[in-house]
DNA sequence: TTTATTTCTTAACAATTGTTATCGGCAAGA
DNA sequence: TCTTGCCGATAACAATTGTTAAGAAATAAA
């Protein structure tokens, strides 16, 4: 469906620990990883807490930040060494506005976020830390695998301490 | 904008702990609450959870399941005897394709559920249960007001006893 | 008014998590 | 190679929260 469009991507490498949106700025790229693996975090008092991963085939973008051009509320850097496609927000709305296909793709992609950033809400209402780690390993095995722990960890909701403590728990 | 459109809207008065809608079930109905207050609710091994409020004024719905025909997450049920606008999918689904102004407003008021339910996660990750609701003592003060307190504790992820101690801390 | 139901508070104890600090292992870079 | 920085484990103690239970206070129902 991107077929007729890769003409407008960009190629992009960069390496561990890159900053590609910073808390506060307004998102003018997306991002497509090919190889590698990003994640987004927002600023608590100088702590940092991580709210997400996105790995090969995710599109990551602070999308609401990109459609309306308000400050961003998370920040997007890479963990690993990455292989990205960008666009600019400029030739994102060539697409939008020649695609009906991809407006709503991208309609629906909203709506699952929403679903999504619902779910993870209501598993931290019902679940402790120590619940969530074990959905996580059940879930998403490969976060646990490639991510440094104390990521993990503020994605849990807890400090890196506690979370060593749950894994040597039993 | 709902003017040209009253006549689809039913007139509906219920008593307090009504229930509207049943988690698992799917959403036939949309609430405009004149008078009262709802809220929404999730159940955690026969624990029920508060997951959001809503007055005077406020549309109700489990939207995803409204939109895809998907079991509701959560129950909606009354918390005060309510004065209620209500309108079926079917007649609902007039509107949606009748009024390009209110099919962009519903799209627009999604978009904003999705912010919203990406604040209040990250007020999850980066608060405790007494910061939290010190925020909502802030924010919403006619919460605290209207609302029996064990609803907010579920709300806050916490105990009533918790929050009872939280409540008389200082 | 009296009774029943719901709501909130308090207490005691267990369990969990936060905080601070130290130490060892490991890998990247000089 | 050596150094530096990063990462995870552990310990000790403080603070918070959960659990269970009992009782007071407020509200609704009879």
């Amino acid at each position: 469906m991107w077929d007729n469009f890769t003409g407008l991507f960009e190629h992009l490498e960069v390496p561990a620990k890159t900053t590609l949106l910073e808390e506060g700025k307004i998102s003018r790229m997306m991002f497509f990883i090919e190889k590698g693996c990003l994640r987004t975090w927002v600023n608590n008092n100088g702590n940092e807490i991580t709210t997400q991963f996105f790995f090969e085939g995710d599109k990551v973008s602070s999308i609401e930040s990109f459609r309306t051009n308000r400050p961003s509320l998370y920040s997007i850097q890479s963990i690993e060494p990455c292989v990205l496609q960008t666009i600019s927000q400029e030739k994102f709305k060539t697409v939008w506005e020649n695609s009906a296909e991809i407006k709503s793709e991208i309609e629906a992609h909203l709506f699952k976020r929403l679903v999504q950033s619902q779910q993870l809400f209501f598993s931290y209402l019902k679940n402790n830390p120590q619940q969530r780690y074990q959905q996580l390993i059940a879930k998403h095995p490969e976060i646990i695998q490639r991510v440094p722990q104390h990521y993990i960890a503020s994605y849990l909701g807890i400090t890196s301490v506690s979370l060593s403590r749950i894994r040597n728990r039993r």
